[in-house]
RNA sequence: GGGCCCGUAGCUCAGUCUGGCUAGAGCACCGGCCUUUUAAGCCGGGUGGCGCGGGUUCGAAUCCCGUCGGGCCCGCCA
C-alpha cells in the first residue's frame, strides 16, 4: 500500500537501506541526541519524539524495533545558561558529566540536564533506552571506530575537507582527550596515536561564554604533557556520529538542519572509512523560539516542553512536533491553543464527523491523528471542545469564584459547545490548560470600577426585584426593564453588570450567568456597591 | 561564500513528493435569524486562480529552468 505520511514513508526507506547491508538488522535502532549541555528546549524534545514515532512506525510495520536517546554528556560545557552561578564558569570545557550538578539533585550537571529533557519526554509520552555518550566511551564500546579514525587521521582529515572546506583536520586529530591533570577537553590536542594510546598536550585555548552576563570567557589549558587510553577523551562531531552509528547499528536518526554539514560529513566517513551504510536520515528545519518575556527568567527564558504542557496537552506538543518536518516554525506560547483545536479537529475527521473530500487528504490526517495518540487511537471520540472559546469562558469567570468548573459546564452545555455525555476529567484538564494561559498570556486588565449614582441606584432596585425563582430569560427583562425605567440605555447597564459581576464589560447572556452563578451569591456582590 | 525552507482567499494555512474532480478549510468579513444586551449559537455567502517569467505536457498550484520577495542554517565549536 502506498504510504502517505512521512514517518511511514521514512519506514520504507529504512528497508531500502536495508536491502544495501551485508550485515541484516535484527531490531531497527532510531537514535537521536539528548542535549546535555543547556536547557533543553522545545527543538531537543522534537529530536526525540520524533526519533520515537519512526520507532512506532517500525514496530507498527511489525519490526522489532528500539529507540536509543544518546545524551552528549561527555561533550564539554562552553556555555553558562542564563539563570545558572557564575561559579559554573570555572567548570567551562569540562565534559558535563564531570561537573557537578549545580543544583545538587543530580551526580553531574550533564545528568541534570538531561533529566530534564527526560522528564518531558515521559509527560509526553515517550519511552526510549536511554545511553549515556560518557559511558559508551568509559566501556570502549566505540573503540574499533575510534582506532580505525585515529589510524586514518589523514584519510578523515581530507574527507572532511572534501565535505566542509574546512583544513584543519587534514593537519589534526578529531579527537579530544580529557585532560589527566586538569579536566578540560576542549583544550587539548593529539601529537600522537600508537598503541591504542594517544599521545597529547594541553595547550590549546577556546572561547566560552556565560549567558547571563554575555561575557565570553577565555579558557585555556593547563600545558600538561601526557599519554592516555582513548576511551579517556571523545571524538569529534564530524566523525563521532559515524562511529556511534556503527557501533550500535543504527537505522535512524533525524537532524536538525543546522548540523546538515555535520551529517554530510558523518555519512562520508561511515561509508568510506567504517564500511557502514549510514543510518536513513530526516533533515527537518528548526523550531525558532519567540517565546518572549512571558518565560520565565527562572527557567532561563527557555521555551522548554514543560512550559507547552502547562498550557496544553501532550497531544498538542506531539502534533506540533509530527505535523510538518519542513517549515521554520515559530514556536510561541500562542501555537498552544491552535493546536488544542487542531487536534481536535483531527479526532473529528478520524471519527468520520467531519468530512473532507479529497481521499487522499483525509488518510493523512487520520494517519496523523493516529499518530498523535501513538498509535493508539481511542476507541470512541474523546472530548473536544473549542479552546479559543474555552480560553475566552475563563478569562471572564474569574478563577477564585465558587463552583467555577460547575459554572463553565453549564455554560459550555447551555450553548451547546459541549455534548451531553462527555468526559469531566478531560474537562477539567483543558479548564485548566486554558486558565494558565489566561493568567499567563491573555492576562486582561481588571480596572476598578466606579460608577456613579444612577448606576447604583438602578443596580440597588435590580438587587430588590431579583429573586431566586425567576428563570434565566425573567432575569435578562429584568435588567432590561430596570434600565428602562432608570433611564439608562440597557446597553450600558448590561455592561454595568458584566463589570460589577465580572470585573469586564461583557460575557455570557447576563440572565444565564447570573442564574447559574446564583441569585444569593450575586446580591452579595451587588451589595458591595452600595 | 555554501545550503535549506516558504511564497495559494483579508489572516493562518491544506493541497505540491505520486500533474487531471468546478482550487479547499478555519478565522475574519458580509447578509439573515434572535419581538429584550455587544450572539461564545443557527442559516446563507468564497470575495483568490495558486509571487513572477519561461519550458515540458492533451492537461501544471503541482514537474523543469530562471527570477523576485520573506525566513533560517552553515561558514567558531560542539
Amino acid at each position: 500500500m502506498e504510504k502517505i505520511f512521512w514517518c511511514d514513508k521514512l519506514v520504507d526507506e529504512i528497508l531500502e537501506r536495508e536491502e544495501k547491508l551485508e550485515e541484516k538488522s535484527d531490531v531497527f535502532i532510531t537514535e537521536s541526541g539528548l542535549g546535555a549541555s543547556g536547557i533543553p528546549h522545545i527543538g531537543s524534545a522534537g529530536d526525540c519524539v520524533r526519533a520515537y514515532m519512526i520507532f512506532l512506525a517500525l514496530k507498527d510495520r511489525g519490526l522489532k524495533s528500539k529507540y536509543y536517546a544518546v545524551s552528549d554528556d561527555r561533550d564539554g560545557l562552553r556555555k553558562v545558561p542564563i539563570g545558572f552561578p557564575k561559579n559554573l564558569e570555572e567548570s567551562i570545557g569540562h565534559p558535563v558529566s564531570n561537573i557537578d550538578d549545580p543544583f545538587g539533585c543530580h551526580r553531574s550537571y550533564g545528568e541534570h540536564m538531561s533529566s530534564l529533557l527526560m522528564d518531558g519526554m515521559e509527560k509526553i509520552g515517550v519511552e526510549f533506552e536511554f545511553i549515556s555518550s560518557d559511558d559508551l566511551y568509559k566501556k570502549g564500546v566505540m573503540d574499533k571506530e575510534i582506532k580505525e579514525i585515529l589510524k586514518n587521521h589523514e584519510k578523515a582529515g581530507e574527507i572532511i575537507k572534501r565535505e566542509t572546506l574546512q583544513e584543519r583536520y587534514t593537519e589534526q586529530y578529531p579527537f579530544f582527550v580529557i585532560c589527566e591533570n586538569c579536566g578540560k577537553i576542549y583544550t587539548t590536542r593529539i601529537t600522537d596515536f600508537h598503541n591504542d594510546k594517544v599521545e597529547y598536550v594541553c595547550d590549546e585555548s577556546f572561547l566560552g561564554k556565560n549567558s547571563e552576563t554575555g561575557e565570553e570567557i577565555r579558557v585555556k589549558g593547563c600545558g600538561y604533557r601526557g599519554e592516555t587510553s582513548i576511551r579517556n577523551g571523545k571524538l569529534q562531531w564530524k566523525v563521532e556520529f559515524a562511529a556511534r552509528w556503527k557501533a550500535l547499528k543504527i537505522n535512524f536518526e533525524a537532524f536538525g538542519k543546522d548540523i546538515l554539514d555535520s551529517v554530510k560529513v558523518n555519512d562520508a566517513i561511515c561509508r568510506e572509512m567504517l564500511n557502514f551504510e549510514p543510518p536513513v536520515h530526516a533533515l527537518y528545519e528548526l523550531f525558532v523560539e519567540k517565546s518572549g518575556e512571558r518565560i520565565s527568567k527562572s527557567k532561563g527564558n527557555v521555551f522548554t516542553p514543560q512550559v507547552w504542557l502547562d498550557y496544553g496537552s501532550p497531544e498538542s506538543m506531539r502534533l506540533l512536533m509530527l505535523k510538518r518536518l519542513n517549515y521554520t516554525r515559530v514556536v510561541n506560547l500562542f501555537e498552544i491553543p491552535k493546536h488544542m483545536d487542531e487536534v481536535d479537529r483531527l479526532a473529528n475527521v478520524y471519527f468520520g464527523e467531519e468530512e473532507i473530500s479529497n481521499e487522499r487528504e483525509r488518510a493523512h490526517l487520520k494517519r496523523l491523528y493516529e499518530y498523535v495518540c501513538l498509535l493508539k487511537p481511542p476507541e470512541e471520540k474523546p472530548l473536544t471542545v473549542s479552546h479559543y472559546t474555552l480560553i475566552d469562558i475563563c478569562n471572564v469567570i474569574p478563577k477564585k469564584i465558587k463552583n467555577r468548573y460547575e459554572i463553565i459546564k453549564n455554560i459550555l452545555l447551555r450553548t451547546k459547545l459541549l455534548p451531553k455525555d462527555f468526559d469531566e476529567s478531560e474537562l477539567k484538564k483543558r479548564i485548566e490548560y486554558a486558565t494558565n494561559f489566561v493568567e499567563d498570556v491573555g492576562k486582561t486588565k481588571r480596572e476598578k470600577i466606579e460608577l456613579n449614582s444612577l448606576e447604583k441606584k438602578a443596580l440597588s432596585i435590580f438587587k430588590e426585584k431579583l429573586t431566586e425563582d425567576m428563570s434565566a430569560e425573567e432575569i435578562q427583562t429584568l435588567i432590561f426593564e430596570t434600565a428602562k425605567e432608570n433611564e439608562i440605555k440597557p446597553r450600558d447597564f448590561f455592561k454595568t453588570i458584566y463589570r460589577v459581576i465580572l470585573g469586564v464589560d461583557q460575557g455570557p447572556r447576563a440572565g444565564s450567568l447570573i442564574k447559574i452563578i446564583g441569585v444569593e451569591r450575586i446580591k452579595e456582590i451587588i451589595s458591595e456597591y452600595r
